[in-house]
DNA sequence: TTCCTCTCTTGAATCGATTCAGTAACAATA
DNA sequence: TATTGTTACTGAATCGATTCAAGAGAGGAA
């Protein structure tokens, strides 16, 4: 059905050994040699076939990048730049989506392993690193994405959440909000309490007291949820920090169907600065994470790291949140 | 250093042959056999290798799935749809982004043959069919995604473009708008030409006059300028009709920008009816497509064809866009 | 006992590209 | 002329799972 190499090899009269030559060392073949051969493969069609190559030499050029929400902007950024940077240095990536299940990143990592993939990008869905160690024994290099692992020999390309928390709160503090609303997500995700603890510090500092509203997952139907409990507080914040975008994007949406004057009566502030804050009705204040930068910076660290096996040191790359100001926040009473 | 069928074998104390019956056809093995094979295959966290797995045997469970855009969340959704559907039936995809670039798709279809993928979801950025041809001869089954080429001998899911266009004017021209502005983006995408066509189409019908504004990109920043084009413009539509929602966010952001009273002065219309169109500030009217549903039908076509290649035949499943009235848009003439 | 079924298991051949020891041809050097 | 070196190419062995013809046992019937 398909070309093979070996088809190649008798129809430009070589060996299967010099087709192999021209594909994968084609400085040691004769120039007439080559020409003729490369020829004939385009001729043929001929696309080496990956599993033979993969199951003989044990390597692929492929990555596995799991992240836990395609459906988040700030994921799809990431992707795009791990994208970028593995196709500049010919690899191609498999994008999978964990949906913070750790059952279906489970099924993702054992395809993966089964693909022979030559290393893996992922935002992990907990902190157990027992999957990841099993990839790390199979000879699969192995990057965090968007968290960190404290005392893990692991590469990791993040952001000092915690200091985005504090940039928040203090900004807010700045332009006189003293009755700030935190809108977070489930504990469980390192990024979320790591926002949460700058948020405790600078509160703590600028002596401002904060109102927790937690919600169960970070997209945007749960920010109506939040803004309606804030709604029914009693004394009502003036501002409202939310973990992410798609939070803050859900706010805005029932504040402003509910008569709220924003920024005039409430100020919102979101996370991740992803396209659409500057697209919203009412252009959203963010924190800024470099997000496509370090889908780059990772895939080029993993990549480093699948090509030079024995001197590679493991690195923690860690970014700092940008406050980013538009139409949602200002000055507290008017 | 990874652990081999051939490991399980010996230390289970049977041949090869049983191991992979266990894996691959478990009803023919002993049930005493095939517990303690079991057993050892845990306890050796031992992997099939699918590089040997798909030479042999000549067929992969891997999809592959190419969008022109990952950013555009109705690609996201429909990309969700296809995961949910092929994990269902255990197959993985491998999530591709065009950029609607026949230079990015050529490689990445390359990419899939060589990773001998068993079929292939595309929305494929150009009308030449060579490039599929070479897929399908090879043995990868192919779906067409959001696009269908008529006579072609594929499957495909779509929607009627051409029917949304129509929806679009009719429902504006229902509601009192007789000056209406077309942002579209490049005839060469065939879902763009086709809206345009059923907007013609409608406009003549009602006796309306269309102004079009054309842009190279379905992004917000083109929708930006689109708006700043239609600012520009003598005599000033009173509905604005956007080829997507993103250029439609776009628009919406510099008209508020620019003091516009959406919709009191002038009405937009967006098409995809993406999550966000729901949570912008100005809740955004669109007109629907079923993107999970898309990605979920697509993904089980295509399966099917897998699994049944003898006896298969090729459908072309058309689904109906609909309006969805929120508040970007009201009757002409407040 | 012998022969026949039926169930389960075996192990060699196979897929296609890579790798590497080995050959051939020719040039350079002694 | 003999020796050594260099360059270009060859082809068999290999990776690990699958497949299938063949074999081994167990049980039953004659």
């Amino acid at each position: 059905m398909s070309v093979s190499l070996r088809d190649v090899a008798k129809a430009a009269k070589v060996s299967v050994g010099t087709v192999s030559n021209v594909l994968n060392r084609p400085e040691i073949v004769a120039p007439a040699t080559l020409s003729r051969v490369r020829e004939t493969i385009k001729e043929l069609g001929f696309v080496p076939n990956g599993s033979a190559r993969q199951l003989r030499s044990g390597t692929s050029r492929t990555l596995g990048l799991i992240v836990p929400d395609v459906s988040n902007p700030f994921f799809t950024e990431v992707a795009r730049g791990v994208e970028d940077a593995a196709s500049k240095r010919d690899y191609a990536v498999f994008l999978c989506n964990s949906d913070e299940s750790t059952l279906k990143e489970d099924r993702y990592i054992n395809v993966l392993i089964e693909q022979q993939v030559r290393g893996v990008l992922i935002t992990p869905a907990d902190t157990k690193t027992n999957r990841l160690d099993a990839m790390r024994e199979r000879g699969i290099a192995v990057t965090l994405l968007d968290r960190e692992m404290k005392g893990q020999k692991l590469c990791s390309v993040s952001v000092d959440d915690i200091n985005g928390g504090q940039i928040a709160i203090e900004y807010l503090a700045s332009i006189g909000h003293k009755n700030i609303a935190w809108v977070c997500g489930p504990e469980s995700i390192p990024q979320v309490s790591d926002r949460g603890s700058g948020v405790t510090k600078a509160a703590k500092v600028a002596g401002i007291k904060i109102e927790t509203i937690r919600v169960s997952l970070m997209n945007t139907l749960q920010g109506e949820e939040a803004a309606r409990q804030i709604m029914a507080l009693e004394k009502k914040p003036t501002a409202i920090f939310c973990a992410n975008d798609l939070l803050a994007l859900g706010v805005i949406r029932v504040l402003i169907a509910n008569k709220f004057k924003i920024p005039d009566q409430i100020s919102v502030l979101g996370y991740d600065n992803i396209e659409f804050a500057s697209s919203a009705g009412i252009p959203l204040s963010s924190i800024a994470q470099p997000s496509y930068q370090m889908g780059v910076t990772a895939a080029n660290l993993l990549i480093d790291e699948c090509e030079d096996e024995t001197e590679h040191r493991h690195q923690q790359i860690r970014f700092q949140p940008q406050l980013v100001e538009r139409s949602s926040t200002a000055r507290a009473g008017k």
